[in-house]
RNA sequence: GGGCCGGUAGCUCAGGUGGUUAGAGCGCACGCCUGAUAAGCGUGAGGUCGGAGGUUCAAGUCCUCCUCGGCCCA
């Protein structure tokens, strides 16, 4: 059965007029269709002529300063979905701070030295058959400095295109002048300060080039490497037992290599307390003569692997003595196989040390260590040198190779063997020292080994690992009376500093808890130098105040470039200092030095930024925030640099997101195939959807993001910006007229409640830079309790209501109040939209961006109501379940062709309905309550007892204006088609409408 | 291999100190409306809370192990 046959007079008596020009309809030129792509620019270039970064300046001037201090990214490539992420969280913390009170002044930055740029370069060099050696230095910096200038300038207009508020027109560099004059200045603090000494570390060396290459620079490659199996003999043994540590000492460990061109730079033996050794003996009488293992043969070895290297040493029958226990191995001291020669120089004790890179997979459970020429092997030796000076060790580490690949005085016997040649060639070192294992009657094993090998990327050849020269900080000196280390400042500074999420604390600590000396030099040329003067002789630091002074003017003019300009020493030294004394240090400061000294040269430097902060005395704060792999990075040097040099922290709070991966949980990559690219997601749908990602994701762990997951952002966008569409068309009706609180229906009264909760929620949540708690509230209000109840309950009243009533202007009221909260609100996260839509309402000389969070006064709050109202939403979702029934029986369509009468035995919930139009709060034409029981049949919901509902049809006629279906329809005589409301309605609006 | 973090409906997220049938929104399905209309309203179906043990009267929540994934190291 359809309506209209039910209802027969709507097919007679036609409306004589048509209403809907009465009606205060939805009212405004915002459009539902967003068209972000578009209109986002056009937002972004009313910014830029109105200067809205000025004005932002200009009105927070005198505020407390919330300074989220810039982590500079690399100025190469595009940005990629990471960038779009951390920009965009920094974006919403600068926002929402300005907007509560603070005075949040964003200056981006960029990292502009290093490696990465250097390759770039190089590349091109060769494409055009040059060869870098042979440019000069300062020439081969400018090419770095152009190209970091260019990607500055292309990053720059993607993060402004992301909606990033900030002062670009004045970003901090760290290639600016100024800043390599400042970052110069930072290390020579470190200098002058007794922390910076020059140690050595090994690094990855190829002879070819004569240079040291980073990690990124090695490719790995097949190389046939010669093995050997080596005997150290046991010198010393202790341990409690005196009869078992004698069963000891006239044993041998033995180790097993591929490198045996390090033996002469061995140091100790490493073994793991994981894994099982044993004494074995061999009890093979018919062994040849010449065979490098006879009977007798004491080994110490790991179990699982003696029976390969017996089978190695072609022995066939061995007694496994006993166990051999890490306490044992740990107390054993052993000679240098070439002890015994006649070589000088290894005479030295080899102590064994306990290593969890020891592996019991190949070899013999045994490693061999030289600390000049293996990263784990240097690890370990620095980790147990305290202990082997107490044992009366010395730990310095040998330079056995020099930079052409030859062996230098600190390998006696070997001086003029080389490892590699320069060609790449194996050299002889290799063989002369199988040689002389072989005459010392050490070596119990030889062979050859096809296995992957470090090579050059540039040259092809292998490259080795050989000791150097470096620049370090020290982690444990004291700097300024006892106990005062670099160690024991950071870790203090790190129990002073707030961290987001709380486990970032415990994670920066443990690094800083365990890790080695602070290495701050490379074999670089872009970047800043390690502006000290050593001397020739005592190899002592130059520390003279006005050298450093010389050097700071210099770079702030010129560049860091000054130092590599030919007559610099002599001009540096001056007069007071003879040049042929002093050697000038060439090496390049770890760009992780720059960055972690931004704060200096950037925060410092300008008056707008430089902080005067919580804790030092003052109110402003300071916030990094950066991805969880910076523990590691920007907020460990800049918490090292800012404790050397000042003490503390150069941060009040370290604020860490997580990365962003596909839409299947894993890591994007080019093969899978899955990445997804920030500029596609604007140029489709617009930054505000990417935003919205960012803003409803945890971004404190790993994100996903894919198409499906976009999807979601968009259909949460269209919900959201069509809800504030409709308040605007609502507004458009506004006329500013005000009604008191006491005034007010309760309905609006309970929004007014909301906001005051919901106030406090974000305020709340941004200072806890929880955004997605934020989002979800939000959309969840909007969409639950707007929409769906509160705009749907009004929309009869606000359309159709009269201009005089106090019903409908208390809602215009509230709904503006609504508005300003939401609009800005949301502005820090969906900074086009919210623009877009405030403009809308107060005009394009306006911005939401200029506003703060509006005051929501504090007797807005009533608990009280919003219990009651909770009731009544009850007893409502009861009848809107019965209604429900009654559409899927064909009975009614609409609501309003309902007429339910309302069962309630509950007195509570009848209490709390006392004097509401439930008809109204139902969205039905008429309602009749009863506190009688309901009758059998009745609907009713498990979870509501005491409610029921009958079901029934509204009688009389339909409103013509209203569509409401009541008796007094046709009772005013001026307006038969009408209800009484909307007759009166009428006459105010006909009265209004007189033409003149 | 080590340190740290995480795995709750298709998606995004809630689930203080362990305690009734694990929640929300979106999406989806179905229905209504046609004066928010490439909109609005309603109803409904979706989860062995990564897996396995354990502690407990009781575990998504505590412990152990495993697995998958991530960051940083090695």
């Amino acid at each position: 059965m359809r309506l209209s046959d039910r209802i027969p007079y709507v097919m007679t008596e036609t409306p004589e007029r048509d209403y809907s020009e009465t009606l205060n309809l939805p009212k405004t030129e915002f459009p539902m269709r967003a068209g972000l792509p578009k209109k986002e620019p056009e937002i972004l270039q009313r910014w830029q002529e109105m200067n809205l970064y000025r004005k932002l300046r200009e009105a927070s001037t005198g505020r407390n300063k919330f300074i989220l201090h810039d982590g500079p990214p690399y100025a190469n490539g595009n940005i990629h979905i990471g960038h779009a992420l951390n920009k965009t969280l920094k974006d919403i913390v600068t926002r929402s701070m300005q907007m509560t009170g603070w005075d949040s002044n964003y200056v981006p930055g960029w990292d502009c030295h290093g490696l990465p740029i250097e390759w770039k370069i190089e590349e091109q060099y060769r494409a055009k058959g040059k060869n870098k050696d042979e440019v000069p230095v300062n020439e081969f910096r400018q090419e770095c400095r152009e190209f970091a200038e260019h990607w500055i300038g292309v990053q720059r207009e993607e993060f402004k295109r992301l909606g990033i508020e900030g002062d670009w027109e004045n970003p901090y560099l760290t290639m600016r002048f100024e800043s390599e004059a400042v970052i110069a200045r930072e290390l020579m603090k470190f200098a002058m300060s007794g922390q910076l000494y020059r140690g050595s570390k090994p690094v990855m060396w190829s002879v070819v080039e004569k240079t040291a290459l980073a990690e990124a620079e090695i490719e790995y490659h097949d190389y046939q490497s010669d093995t050997i199996w080596v005997k150290f003999p046991v010198v010393e043994a202790g341990g409690t037992n005196e009869t078992e540590a004698d069963e000891l000492l006239d044993a041998s460990v033995v180790i097993w290599t591929t490198t045996p061109w390090t033996i002469p730079g061995n140091r100790a033996v490493c073994f793991s307390s994981k894994i099982h050794y044993g004494l074995y003996e061999v009890t093979q009488d018919d062994l040849p003569e010449e065979n490098w293992v006879q009977k007798g043969d004491k080994l110490i070895l790991a179990d699982a692997l003696a029976g390969a290297v017996f089978e190695q040493s072609r022995v066939e029958r061995y007694e496994h003595v006993r166990a051999v226990t890490p306490e044992e191995l740990a107390a054993l001291t052993l000679a240098h196989p070439f002890r015994d020669l006649d070589l000088g120089g290894y005479q030295f004790d080899v102590p064994v040390l306990d290593g969890d890179h020891v592996t019991d997979d190949a070899g013999t459970g045994f490693v061999h260590t030289a600390p000049g020429h293996g990263a784990d092997d240097f690890e370990i030796w620095m980790a147990h040198a305290r202990e082997l000076e107490a044992r009366g060790i010395d730990t310095a580490i040998p330079f056995t190779v020099a930079d052409d690949g030859f062996y230098t005085k600190d390998a006696p016997g070997f001086e003029g063997n080389q490892v590699i040649t320069h060609k790449g060639e194996k050299g002889k070192a290799n063989k002369a020292v199988i040689e002389a294992l072989k005459e010392s009657g050490t070596l119990i094993g030889l062979g050859r080994l096809k296995h992957q090998y470090p090579h050059s990327w540039r040259s092809k050849k292998p490259i080795i690992f050989r000791n150097t020269p470096q620049w370090f900080v020290y982690m444990d000196r004291d700097i300024d009376g006892k106990d005062d280390t670099l160690r024991i400042r950071a870790l203090n500074a790190i129990d002073n500093t707030r961290f987001v999420p709380a486990s970032g604390q415990n994670r920066l600590r443990s690094m800083i808890e365990n890790r080695p000396d602070w290495v701050l030099s490379r074999q670089r040329a872009w970047g800043v130098p390690i502006t000290v003067f050593i001397h020739k002789d005592t190899a002592e630091i130059l520390k003279d105040e006005a050298v450093n002074a010389r050097i700071y003017d210099a770079f702030v003019s010129e560049g860091a470039d000054a130092w590599f300009a030919d007559g610099a020493k002599e001009r540096f030294l001056g007069n007071d200092h003879k040049a042929d004394d002093w050697n000038m240090v060439t090496d390049i400061l770890d760009v992780w030095f720059d960055s972690g000294s931004t704060h200096a040269f950037c925060l410092e430097k300008r008056e707008d930024l430089m902080p005067n902060r919580k804790g030092l005395g003052g109110d402003d704060y300071v916030l990094y925030l950066e991805g969880s792999d910076q523990h590691r990075g920007w907020f460990h040097s800049s918490l090292l640099e800012g404790c050397g040099t000042r003490g503390h922290a150069p941060y009040d709070a370290v604020l860490t997101h997580g990365f962003t991966m596909a839409e299947d949980g894993r890591k994007m990559s080019k093969s899978l195939g899955n990445q997804v690219f920030p500029q596609d997601i604007i140029k489709q749908y617009g930054a505000d959807i990417l935003r919205l990602w960012v803003a409803s994701s945890d971004y404190a762990e790993d994100q996903r993001i894919g198409p499906e997951i976009i999807k979601t952002s968009v259909d949460s966008y269209r919900k959201l910006r069509n809800t504030l569409r409709w308040m605007l068309g609502s507004l458009g009706h506004a006329t500013g007229e005000e009604v008191s609180l006491a005034d007010m229906p309760e309905l609006e009264r309970l929004m007014l409640h909301r906001l005051t909760e919901l106030d406090a929620l974000v305020r709340k949540a941004y200072w806890d830079f929880d955004y997605k708690r934020i989002f979800h509230h939000l959309f969840t209000f909007m969409t639950v309790e707007l929409s769906a109840f509160y705009f749907d309950i009004r929309k009869d009243a606000l359309y159709c209501d009269a201009a005089s009533s106090v019903r409908r202007k208390a809602s215009l009221q509230v709904i503006d109040k609504l508005f300003n909260c939401l609009v800005t609100w949301m502005a820090p996260m969906l900074p086009f939209t919210m623009e877009e839509t405030w403009t809308s309402r107060y005009g394009e000389a306006t911005s939401v961006h200029l506003e703060q969070f509006p005051a929501v006064p504090a007797d807005w709050r009533d608990d009280a109501l919003a219990a009651k109202w909770a009731k009544i939403r009850t007893v409502r979702r009861v009848i809107t379940g019965a209604l429900e029934v009654e559409r899927r029986e064909k009975r009614i369509g609409s609501s309003l062709e309902a007429h339910p009468v309302v069962h309630v035995t509950d007195p509570e919930l009848m209490a709390a309905l006392e004097g509401k139009d439930m008809a109204d709060i139902a969205i039905t034409s008429q309602l009749t309550l009863s506190a009688d029981p309901a009758p059998e049949g009745a609907f009713a919901l498990d979870d509501t007892p005491g409610v029921a509902v009958v079901p029934g049809l509204a009688e009389g006629r339909k409103c013509a204006r209203s569509w409401k279906i009541l008796p007094e329809v046709g009772s005013d005589p001026d307006y038969p088609d009408v209800t009484l409301r909307d007759a009166a309605a009428l006459r105010e609006w006909d009265a209004a409408h007189q033409p003149a």
